[in-house]
DNA sequence: TATTAGCACTCTTTATTGATGAGTGCTAAG
DNA sequence: CTTAGCACTCATCAATAAAGAGTGCTAATA
């Protein structure tokens, strides 16, 4: 059996429906609703041809019916052609036009800003520290035992972490290591920074300290693990009420498996991160890594910076979601995070 | 009509069950359940005085009685005494005794703590920097355009602000700008930096230039800007699925209504800061100042550095929440994170 | 041969009814 | 003052019935 034209456009007709009430669709309804050019009769039949090719699913006998994964799938692929995006471009442009020197602040706002327009969840991931380079380091003394590293990232992130030292390291010693973390370890990716280069630089900064000294050890650790953190990537999450509008939702048990889901930060982050390919990235119902979100869709998409992934951001909601004005927000978002990040964040010296 | 022993006695049972329950308390199952010495017509009068009293209210004719707020208040007030104070103040001690280098993480934690051992939602709010003060201004040179500035508070809490000039300014320059900030700004409270020390200070920042310079304004700008920002409050909670256990809502409309309250954190910070003056503030009810949340309880402590306030924490849920752990378990978290912010954020010169 | 009208049948949804049971308030006796 | 007894109220739950939407098959039609 073949899907021919006529099915393909009775199949858009069903998940348009069932998009648009969330009830399964019934042959009469849907050649009263769409003009189709055939009676109900044949519409039934084509319906049942449909089932068998997998693109139906009937949730019981007398109840019409509802779209399949694998349709959905179909319809994204083949079927959707997406329009709107320069308009979603220029609207969300011109929302976003605030102070932007805050990356976290920047993120919130963009996070809320998809939940608004799209009216599902929003998840957004910060930049990835592994993949990124270290530009900077400066130790800034805060007071007698207490040091803080500053430490800037190839995309201009910063990040500090206060040390704790047992006993002071005069300023101008501290200086000199800077300028040692600096010559050493600037430009290179986190994951590259290995053992025995620790032990080389740890070296280097005995010899300025004339002595060993148990305090650089501790300040290196701190230094290293930090730096190579990678579950302390920062998540942000907005519109989760935004899935009660949803009758599929109507259920406290389901609400809950969600919002459990979502809460827990580490799935959003294996969620995000589990396919780096593409720009834009649809995962549909059982696509999906986590059983909890299996009647779920996720329209991802990256943002970059210098042409490197740094982050991700992306809507979540019921699988019969609006595909068509969501795909073209998360682009659009997406393409003015770019943007935005490339001018503000943008370093001018050439890598 | 007075408030006698035996009427204290039997609001209290009924409170307990109603607690435990979730559902309303009638005279029989009270005289079954709690040995009161008297018999259900008894307890039938007595709590029909307590319902004229306003501490018993009746969902429907037939169907026992609920507890008041007004009743929830002289429990909290008068009839609780709290215990396993220091059973929590251990075992959150044990927890916490991680890494607690970045601010961010340890509230991140505390967070989830509160909530998964009250079974409630936690509220925390970060450090407000108007109430503190600047120790140390640094300004780092990121490349030629960009001047990172980093922003010491006398609580060791760090804030970032990357600026992005027209011209670049020469790192000398740029050494001697850092170090009049701080002779100049150090040990001032945010809110008491003024418009005319604005002025006096950028002059002196000019004669360092030897000229005037656009470029000072700017950054003067986006330097006091970004101290006097009070909005910015971080907010971290966590625990909004454990909502879900309670009867109260198994309603949808009920549940959205919380999560968008909760999800908006402007609300939160609004809430939090409310009362300041006591270090456990308990607002029952009616008494919260927001509608959404009348029917829920909250519980704060503050947390201080040197004595100061700086910020909040807290639970809150349904007003038939269990106080009697829930309370001990708040204060515990907060001496712990008093303790814990003495310790690890403290700085050596005395104020 | 493909399409359509007609019809019996299925199954969910919604409303109705009645029984059950927990609870109250009043009265009168202890 | 306390308590037993009783009539009455009202939410909850289960069973039943009616309505409505949809399917699949068959036979007629273009």
């Amino acid at each position: 059996m073949e899907l021919n034209n006529r099915k393909v456009n009775i199949l858009k007709a069903i998940i348009h429906s069932y998009i648009e009430e969330g009830e399964a669709v019934g042959s009469r309804t849907l050649s009263k609703k769409y003009d189709l050019g055939v009676s109900s009769a044949t519409i039934r039949n084509e319906m049942s041809d449909l089932e068998e090719l997998g693109y139906l699913i009937k949730p019981h006998t007398s109840a019409g019916r509802v779209p399949s994964d694998k349709a959905y799938r179909l319809y994204v692929d083949n079927i959707l052609i997406d329009k709107n995006k320069s308009k979603y471009y220029k609207q969300i442009k011109k929302i976003l036009q605030e102070d932007i020197n805050e990356m976290e602040m920047f993120l919130r706002n963009s996070s809320r800003i998809l939940a608004q327009l799209t009216k599902y969840t929003s998840l957004i991931i910060a930049p990835q520290f592994k993949k990124s380079k270290l530009k900077h380091v400066q130790l800034v003394p805060v007071s007698g035992r207490k040091v803080l590293i500053v430490m800037i990232m190839q995309n201009n992130i910063v990040k500090n972490v206060l040390l704790n030292l047992k006993t002071p390291i005069p300023e101008n010693q501290l200086n000199k290591i800077s300028n040692l973390l600096n010559e050493k370890l600037t430009g290179l990716r986190l994951d590259m920074i290995d053992l025995s280069m620790k032990n080389r630089i740890k070296k280097e900064i005995y010899s300025i300290r004339n002595q060993y000294d148990q305090k650089i050890d501790e300040l290196m650790k701190v230094l290293i693990s930090s730096l190579n953190e990678y579950d302390k990537i920062d998540v942000y999450s907005d519109g989760l009420n935004n899935m009660l509008n949803f009758p599929e939702y109507n259920d406290t048990e389901k609400i809950r498996e969600f919002l459990s889901f979502v809460e827990d930060k580490d799935n959003i982050v294996k969620l995000l991160l589990k396919n780096t390919g593409e720009d834009l990235d649809i995962t549909i119902g059982h696509e999906n890594i986590f059983d909890e979100i299996s009647k779920c869709s996720l329209i991802t998409a990256t943002y970059k910076f210098n042409g490197i992934t740094v982050g991700k951001l992306g809507v979540i909601g019921p699988t019969r979601m609006d595909y068509k004005t969501a795909i073209p927000i998360v682009k659009a978002l997406s393409n003015n995070i770019n943007e935005i990040i490339e001018k503000n964040f943008k370093d001018q010296i050439k890598e």
